[in-house]
DNA sequence: GACTCGCCTTGACCGATATCAAATCGGTGA
DNA sequence: TCACCGATTTGATATCGGTCAAGGCGAGTC
């Protein structure tokens, strides 16, 4: 399932540009570590110990107000890095979703390594501005989209981003997945409540558009009224 | 006003560890810019052509839906980036807010000066990663939180990074300052209606928190009451 | 099978914010 | 000074999505 076996070796979006010696290196740094389905991996306003490769399984970055609101503002995959190099602490708390794998560095110690080791950095450049555009264009919808809007797109993205197994291979958009996520982790990703992310739901499933074969799969019947929707 | 009078030279947030020959170089290849106010830099769906860095001035990112929602997903104030650098295309486009200046760069120049120099690429990697932070703080503002509250937030990040002249220059938040946005364009921010950031400005006047000398200028009477709004 | 516990769905209602419309303000040019 | 025009404010009303409150369904467990 995972491209990387033994943590960042064989991960080759990250890997590539570095030769055996510093990946024989980061190897020795990273430890891997299991995290199960809601678990946290870093606390917010923690001191962001950590930077992480996800080897497998989905984990949520959230930030939520003292009142309890909470809002996901990211979603790392297989591949994706979690935490904050340099400094900086990170404001955003990290949960797995699913059973997951990643491999674990101490930040200080992936600091220095990547200061040393320019093809890595600009990797980490590349993937951090694609996380930018993306969270970017999250905004949009989260700014100015209407609920139904918000669910079709929602759909689509978890339609290119999940195979039917529920991990992140791409092998084109998946007719058939499975989500990682509960109802309210949805409206958590989208800025609805539960019952509107129910009622959405709903609504598609009458309207022939999509089938919900149970709780967490869904299945695109018509792809095409789905992107008139998402808008 | 500006840190930086001859384009990159004497902006040191982003010079840092380059020699002086290397500024040389950045200097010579990047194309100092007037921008009036309202005018376009980059395209949306553009083939994103340039890089660019902000020298004076505040400039947006917006991306839109087809029937002409806005929104405003980035404020770029004098030192930050602009642009996508290495290949991809970014799908905001980027308008002056004020009359701006801006030290413009043809990407692929920039691209492989970045790759030549990793100090260089260092910094924008930390920009980056910084800027992400900002944007997923604004998601949770975004998709969570009231029409007061957002307002409340917004003010106190406008007091924060403007001083009372209207540009970035930090000397602890701004009691007093003038906005860059129209009430328009603080509606495209906050994700609002231009008639609800009107009622909103006008309840905090009403209730002695604020004072609007004029349009565009805001005077926070009781910062403390602004951050218990804001939440 | 039936009990239980979470999660999800459904329904009734409400309220915050959008929408539509009109009045007012402030700056600009004659 | 006055007329004009776009920006803003204010008012009246509509509506989407939130809130509150029942049910229902499915997966374990006995």
């Amino acid at each position: 399932m995972s491209s990387c076996e033994t943590c960042v070796v064989r991960n080759r979006a990250i890997c590539a540009g570095l030769d055996n010696q510093e990946i024989a290196a980061l190897n020795t740094m990273g430890r891997r570590r299991s995290v199960g389905a809601g678990e946290p991996l870093i606390w917010e306003d923690d001191d962001s110990l950590l930077v992480a490769n996800v080897i497998e399984g989905v984990l949520k970055l959230t930030t939520s107000t003292e009142d309890g609101r909470e809002q996901i503002v990211g979603v790392a995959y297989p591949s994706d890095f979690i935490g904050r190099p340099f400094g900086q602490t990170s404001r955003a708390s990290v949960v797995a979703l699913t059973d997951a794998r990643v491999c674990v560095f101490a930040r200080n110690d992936f600091d220095r390594f990547a200061r040393e080791h320019p093809e890595l950095e600009h990797k980490l450049l590349e993937r951090t501005l694609a996380e930018l555009d993306r969270t970017r264009s999250w905004m949009m919808l989260l700014g100015r989209k209407t609920a139904p809007e918000k669910i079709a797109t929602f759909l689509l993205e978890m339609s290119d981003r999940l195979d039917d197994t529920g991990c992140a291979v791409k092998l084109g958009p998946a007719r058939r997945f499975s989500l990682p996520f509960s109802r309210q982790q949805v409206a958590d990703v989208l800025g609805l409540t539960i019952e509107t992310v129910s009622r959405q739901f709903t609504k598609l499933k009458n309207d022939g558009v999509i089938e919900l074969p149970s709780r967490r799969e869904v299945e695109i019947l018509d792809r095409p009224a789905l992107v008139a929707l998402a808008g």
